[in-house]
DNA sequence: CTAGCCTTGATT
DNA sequence: AATCAAGGCTAG
């Protein structure tokens, strides 16, 4: 009983500041102040700095100390920036109404679930990243800027350690939000542990509301390969993801003068870099791949971190579903006329996306069929030199079985939707490796920072492969 | 600047 | 007509 009460106190706070939630704010439940310190923020375009160390604690009386600390933490938790609207019309409802709504259900029916139970949840599985656990961590952000990286502009590649290994041996300590794999959960007591709402959560969770309804939403899911549930189990919390990139972004952005203007173009760069961070971080808390050694992960991984980081893109697009217009993984959206001004190579890899994405969307894949691709990407058993490459194999052969069975129950009416999806991941290899060529030759002319994984990624690539 | 209270207006 | 999350206003 008391933590049931401890529980509810809980959501009722400000994630940035505890102070007590006066209503849904950008996209989460906050209080009256920090909904207004988010918008003015905003809407005037302010930039703070942090006299400290960027980890400010943040709570009700200290709040006014630091505005960039509080500013971090107010994306970090998942207030949106998209929400703030540029032309200040006052009045009626944006596009996350019905994300609100979703969020108010499922909030429901856990308190249902606790009263009834007298039981505590573990995890989050909730859409929106309210509620949180943990912020405590000030330096929880810093896995995605580990120390070798942080003054990205102007280190060069010899003097970098190599990026990739730091990424996958050193912050042992990093937290929970990757991970939520609980595996032993997921046949037995909890089947909706990971989607609470049946399967809306297997949409990607933006506010479009628009998500094609699965045909399959009985909650039961009688034909499901165990395997695939596991797989979809590992996929980070897309919202965390999208909050620490434009916190770093941020952040980097405010550690630079204001003249100096970052080129959109570099700007992407940064952003597919710190995509990367969290593809790797969730390689990392895969199953399967967390028992390779770290040689044969990092094989892998330069292998297929192009791969990777396209169909991210990709799936992005098949669910923001707009031919006119990308959506990045900040919440932004480009406009394609735009892209299409950068000249020819680039506008015609776009244009190759979109089509891919199209065709997606046609299929109407869905998550789980995702993070199998996704595994079938990174258990590539072509790759040469691997350590333990029977793992790699059986791996491979696996989830293709779990892949197909699963397309054969879900879909059945979709007679080759197996074959569809292997198709396109051919497309994706192909589209990954123009793209990856036109990074090497724009980073040969000087375009692209030539600090990151990304660059590191590429040059790892072609000094081993063929 | 901050933060509590007020006004708006699309959605239900 | 009620709701409620946007933006606006203004003491402190």
């Amino acid at each position: 009983m008391m933590e049931f009460t401890a529980d509810v106190e809980l959501e009722e706070q400000c994630p940035v500041c505890g102070d007590k939630v006066s209503g849904y704010h950008y996209g989460l439940l906050t209080c009256e102040s920090c909904k207004g310190f988010f918008k003015r923020t905003v809407q005037n375009n302010k930039r703070y700095t942090c006299t400290q160390n960027q980890d400010c604690g943040i709570d009700k009386t200290q709040r006014k100390r630091c505005p960039f600390c509080r500013f971090q933490k107010c994306l970090s938790v998942g207030m949106r920036l998209e929400a703030v609207r540029a032309d200040r019309m006052r009045g009626g409802r944006n596009k996350f109404g019905p994300m609100y709504k979703r969020d108010r259900a499922l909030k429901q029916q856990k308190r249902a679930l606790i009263r009834a139970s007298g039981f505590k949840i573990e995890g989050n599985p909730t859409l929106l990243s309210t509620g949180q656990t943990e912020y405590s961590h000030p330096g929880s952000l810093s896995v995605l800027q580990p120390p070798p990286l942080s003054s990205p502009e102007y280190e060069c590649p010899p003097l970098c350690p190599p990026a990739l290994s730091v990424a996958l041996q050193s912050y042992g300590s990093f937290p929970a939000q990757y991970q939520y794999s609980a595996p032993r959960s997921i046949k037995a007591e909890y089947p909706d542990v990971y989607s609470s709402s049946p399967d809306s959560s297997l949409g990607y969770p933006y506010p479009d509301g628009c998500m094609p309804e699965s045909p399959h939403s009985s909650p039961m899911n009688p034909g499901l390969p165990p395997l695939v549930l596991e797989l979809v189990s590992y996929d980070p919390d897309e919202e965390q993801v999208r909050g620490k990139i434009c916190a770093y972004l941020h952040q980097e952005q405010s550690g630079r003068g204001k003249l100096d203007k970052p080129r959109a173009f570099s700007l992407l760069c940064v952003m597919a870099d710190q995509t990367l961070f969290s593809i790797v971080e969730w390689a990392r808390s895969c199953v399967f791949f967390k028992e390779l050694k770290v040689g044969d992960q990092m094989r892998l991984l330069h292998n297929c971190w192009s791969e990777l980081l396209l169909l991210d893109h990709i799936c992005r697009q098949v669910h923001h579903g707009r031919d006119n217009s990308l959506l990045l993984i900040t919440g932004q959206e480009v406009d394609l006329s735009a892209v299409c001004d950068a000249g020819p190579p680039l506008s015609s890899m776009v244009q190759r996306g979109q089509d891919l994405a199209r065709r997606l969307q046609l299929l109407q894949v869905d998550r789980r069929e995702i993070a199998c691709l996704k595994f079938l990407i990174l258990f590539n058993p072509n790759v040469k030199l691997l350590e333990n490459q029977p793992l790699v194999e059986s791996v491979q052969e696996q989830v293709n079985g779990a892949l197909l069975e699963y397309t054969l129950y879900s879909y059945p009416q979709c007679v080759d939707r197996f074959g569809q999806l292997i198709l396109r991941l051919a497309e994706v290899r192909s589209l990954s490796a123009q793209a990856e060529d036109y990074l090497c030759y724009t980073h040969l002319c000087g375009e692209v920072p030539c600090n990151n994984l990304l660059i590191e990624m590429l040059h790892a690539k072609r000094s081993t492969a063929v």
